[in-house]
RNA sequence: GGAGAGUUGGCCGAGUGGUUGAUGGCACCGGUCUUGAAAACCGGCAUACCUUAACGGGUAUCGGGGGUUCGAAUCCCUCACUCUCCGCCA
């Protein structure tokens, strides 16, 4: 969330800022102005009355201290106790009011992203490799992948349900082999930590990162008994969250963490487009970049966590173009986002397989994750970055329908040989 | 699952109802000394919010929440977490 402070005193930047996004300010803000300025006076209430408390119970404890008697003003600090708390709640339904109002502010977008009003007005910054030219007509992969028999869309409905999926063999294989190529390269190639997280966490964690309270209806929710987790959507939510409510040493930053998790998301409402295949999934795997920054490095470690991405599609051979977000097309958290958008022959479309944002404090000031700049006392937010690097399970389509043959078999990019141990995928029955 | 012990500032660690926002140490910042540094010594050093033109004043915070009391780090309840022992288990 914003700072309060920063809302108050730049008010008509916040709103251009609103707009930008497509949003209208009023809405947003609701009485902001109203709220902020009635909680103040309720909360100067309260505390020129804890004042007064304060100074009487002083007086009390001198008075026994002396041996004197103390019953009236003890009789007279009672009184004041019931204004207090009458005065309290009133300060404390506003300031619900006000958080909640400051809660539902999306982040506001850096200066460097494209104004726009939809999807269509993204840039694309750059595009690397050349389409594969096919002389038959490409199949999508939820095709070949049923042919090959790698990818079982109906047995998953039979175990689970909808948008879930079985994968068998040098599928499963694939899958595996992505994810540990990835975690290699960004491991050894770009000075990420690698982390395990749980795949199950609590609400603050959910809070932390924003997900709650706003997007609870995208999350999967395990109640069990006395405990209410939630089902990652992202590790993106338990890697931000593990520096939750600390302070890192300065010269600790940037930190760069990489993890592998599945991700579980319910989405619900965003069916009808891409019903077809594995795009579209409610529990997908993904191996997920994270830097926490100092403020006036985080736009260059921007431009790193996205080319540590785009690295991947390269070894892997996958053309893909560079997308920045326009305003209206970031998501709430972010300040500024590259999208990158793998080519699917297949279906003839970019299709996106990596999102790269920089949330500035955003997400830190939500968290509470803090550093304390060198040669100073005080503390500061740092800058939280994060993206795919990439989303698995939409490189293993990528790759089966980038790399399908005439005769329905896949090849297997040279730089996962060494992880597949084959490099052919053809069809078997299962 | 059972029994017990804990949770205090960036870190360590005192403190069991009345100037304790909190002794002390470490870390950090400034200074003295030094050619420079280290050591030593002196001083400073929590956070958030309200108020004030400013100086300043005020409120809250000792794991979270609630309660008792004129007054709570300190007493009570509750939840979470950590540690030890027992049980169970991959």
């Amino acid at each position: 969330m914003l700072d309060l402070n920063f809302v108050r005193d730049n008010l008509p930047l916040v709103e251009e800022k609103l707009r930008l996004r497509g949003m209208n300010p009023a809405e947003v803000l609701k009485d902001f102005g109203e709220v902020d300025s009635q909680r103040r006076q309720a909360i100067t209430a309260t505390e020129t009355l804890k004042a007064q408390r304060n100074r009487a119970s002083e007086e009390i404890a001198k008075l026994k201290k002396s041996g004197q008697d103390a019953s009236a003003q003890i009789a007279e600090t009672k009184d004041l106790r019931e204004q207090i708390q009458e005065k309290e709640k009133t300060s404390i339904e506003l300031e619900a009011r006000l958080q909640e109002i400051l809660a539902g502010i999306p982040n506001l977008p850096h200066s460097s992203v494209p104004a726009g009003k939809s999807a269509e007005d993204n840039v694309e910054v750059r595009r690397w490799g050349t389409p594969p030219k096919f002389d038959f007509a490409p199949k999508p992969h939820w095709e070949l992948g049923e042919q090959l028999g790698i990818l079982d869309l109906e047995r998953a409905v039979k175990l689970t349900g909808g948008r879930f999926a079985v994968y068998w063999d040098l599928g499963a294989k694939l899958e595996r082999a992505l994810a540990n190529f990835m975690l290699d390269v960004h491991t050894r190639e770009h000075g990420y930590t690698e982390v395990l997280p749980p795949y199950l966490v609590n609400s603050a964690s959910m809070y932390g990162t924003g997900q709650l309270p706003k997007f609870a209806s995208d999350l999967f929710r395990v109640l069990h008994g006395e405990t209410d987790l939630w089902l990652v959507p992202t590790a993106e939510v338990p890697v931000t969250n593990l520096y939750r409510d600390e302070v890192l040493d300065a010269e600790r930053l940037p930190v760069s963490l990489t993890a592998y998790t599945p991700c579980f998301r319910s989405e619900a409402g965003s069916y009808g487009k891409d019903v077809r295949g594995i795009i579209r999934q409610h529990q997908f795997q993904k191996v997920e970049l994270v830097k926490f920054s100092r403020p006036e490095d985080s736009y260059d470690q921007l431009e790193k966590l996205t080319q540590a991405a785009e690295e991947i599609l390269q070894k892997l051979g996958l053309p893909y173009r560079t997308m920045a977000l326009c305003s209206a097309d970031m998501g709430f958290s972010s300040a500024k986002t590259y999208d990158l958008e793998v080519w699917l022959p297949g279906q003839q479309v970019f299709r996106e397989i990596s999102s790269c944002s920089n949330f500035e404090s955003f997400q830190a000031r939500r968290a509470n994750i803090r550093y304390r700049p060198e040669g100073k006392n005080k503390t500061e937010f740092v800058h939280t970055l994060n993206g795919s690097g990439l989303a698995v399970g939409r490189t293993w389509l990528a790759i089966i329908e980038n790399y399908q043959q005439s005769d329905g078999s896949v090849l297997i990019p040279e730089a996962l040989k060494p992880y597949m141990g084959v490099d052919r995928i053809t069809a078997k029955k299962f």
